[in-house]
RNA sequence: CGGGGCGUGGCGCAGCUUGGUAGCGCGACGGUUUUGGGUACCGUAGGUCGUAGGUUCGAAUCCUAUCGCCCCGACCA
């Protein structure tokens, strides 16, 4: 993309409304604008960054035998009638009429409809074990939205459910939900850690939040400090073997972590050693659960098993906050100048900088690196304004773009050209041919 | 919903206490500068001050109502 055909527009003033950095840094990079309280609308680099994220959660869903689909933001009231939430769920739904008077809702989840496909097409053991999931946009009428998209009244989320004939056949898949979150987070560049959360009305050990560790976030956990040392990484887990998703289960959740909700300060102090008790803030960013036939009793979702009997389905429901991600990967990763995306997520994965627009030698360089790396898959954001380096500078770095060529008449004659990595601040001058082959690297 | 605050050109703000029909910076636009390092220089245009009533000779300024937005709290991915 050629910086002076896109949209891009940037604010050198922070508007008054935006209390945490990940908010004005938003506004600022031109990646969303309020629409209304806790609604926004997305500009093209917030968009491109939306998408890069939900890609993500696409392709580890996938890969963990997750099955995409699409259900709609409108639902009707009768579903929730029958389970029951339609009264319990409160103000924070928002309810519609449509023009024959019918009650419906913008849905704030959609375990209701999702029941209602599966008791309708589904009705046998042969067919289970079953995860369904969407992303789709929900809409919870919060009372006070604040902090940007990190908390709006609509937000883009993934949610998934799973269908399964038993209580340890639900756990395994409550288990192979656990190991592609941490994929998930930790190809966004976000360590996120699952702590142990409030049961709810259900109860029991079957919820995990998983927290990303900021200064700005809403919930207070306590968690031992070795918790932090362990990564996911590049492993190969068989999303099919029990055992191996249990394993990955017990080692990222044996460890004490909790947040306020369940906070324990006597286990805590029991089980941790003072020197690894840490209390933090976190970002809520996913969260799992295993709530057995809560709803496939009330809805009467139920299949046969090989013995010819009928039951009820094991059920849990899975979430990733895909638009909150955006707020929480750039309170993760920022400095004073602007965001610094990780390349998993970047929406171009480098800028090219003119640094003498107009100049015909260092035109012809840029656009030549530009077609190359195009034609490498590669996605670069050339900046061909008319501006100073120092306005091109200024404008990189606010949008957070994780590598810059920065090409100029002087390195020109010496053949090369300047890759600098916005995280660490360093430059290392080399031909376009080799920028090109590093950052192919990086990015294969 | 309880408490606090704010609505003035696209954005950020001043003016309001002590009524006399708006001002600054950024941006935009036009021109200049052909530009190598952190957002150039000069100029121009652009607002009946959220909305509706009221008080007054006169209202951005005082009063009432209303809408919207932000912050703290209770609630949530």
């Amino acid at each position: 993309m050629r910086l002076s055909r896109y949209f891009l527009p940037v604010l050198k003033e922070t508007p008054s409304e935006a209390q945490i950095v990940s908010h004005r840094l938003m506004l600022r990079a031109g990646m969303i604008k309020q629409a209304s309280a806790g609604i926004y609308s997305w500009l093209p680099l917030g968009f491109k960054v939306l998408r890069r994220i939900e890609q993500i959660v696409h392709e580890e869903q996938i890969r963990a035998g997750h099955i995409p689909m699409l259900m709609p933001t409108l639902q009707s009231a009768d579903l929730w009638r029958e389970s029951g939430r339609y009264d319990d769920y409160g103000q924070e739904m928002l309810r519609i009429k449509d023009r024959h008077d019918r009650d419906m809702l913008y849905g704030p989840t959609n375990e209701e409809l999702i029941t209602d496909i599966f008791r309708a097409h589904v009705n046998s053991y042969k067919d289970l074990p079953l995860t369904l999931y969407h992303i789709q946009w929900k809409f919870r009428d919060e009372i006070r939205p604040r902090f940007g998209v990190m908390r709006g009244r609509e937000f883009l989320m993934k949610d998934g459910y799973n269908f399964d004939i038993d209580k340890d056949a639900a756990l395994h898949a409550y288990n192979r939900h656990l190991v592609s979150y941490l994929r998930s987070y930790e190809r966004m560049g976000l360590q996120a850690i699952p702590m142990r959360a409030d049961g709810g009305p259900i109860g029991g050990d079957y919820t995990h939040e998983f927290l990303v560790l900021a200064e700005t976030g809403e919930s207070e956990v306590f968690y031992d400090s070795e918790i932090t040392d362990l990564k996911f990484g590049d492993r190969a887990v068989d999303y099919d073997s029990v055992p191996e998703c249990q394993a990955v289960l017990e080692e990222f959740t044996s460890r004490y972590a909790r947040t306020d909700e369940t906070h324990d300060a006597a286990v805590f102090e029991a089980q941790v050693p003072e020197a690894r008790r840490r209390s933090a803030r976190g970002i809520e960013v996913g969260q799992i659960f295993y709530f057995g036939t809560k709803y496939s009793e009330a809805m009467n979702a139920t299949v046969v098993t090989d013995t010819g009997a009928r039951v009820p389905v094991h059920m849990g429901s899975h979430g990733i906050g895909v638009s909150r991600l955006l707020g929480a990967i750039i309170e993760a990763s920022h400095d004073e100048r602007g965001i610094i995306w990780p390349e998993g997520v970047t929406p171009f994965h480098a800028g090219i900088v003119n640094l003498k627009q107009g100049d015909s030698a260092a035109d012809a360089a840029c656009e030549g690196l530009y077609k190359a790396m195009v034609a490498k898959g590669l996605e670069p954001l050339y900046d061909d304004r008319s501006e100073r380096a120092g306005a091109k500078f200024a404008t990189m770095d606010l949008i957070g773009l994780p590598w810059r060529i920065t090409v100029g008449p002087r390195g020109l004659e010496k053949g090369v050209v300047e890759l600098t990595s916005r995280r660490s601040g360093e430059s290392e001058e080399m031909s376009p041919e080799a920028a090109i082959d590093r950052l192919t690297q990086i990015y294969g």
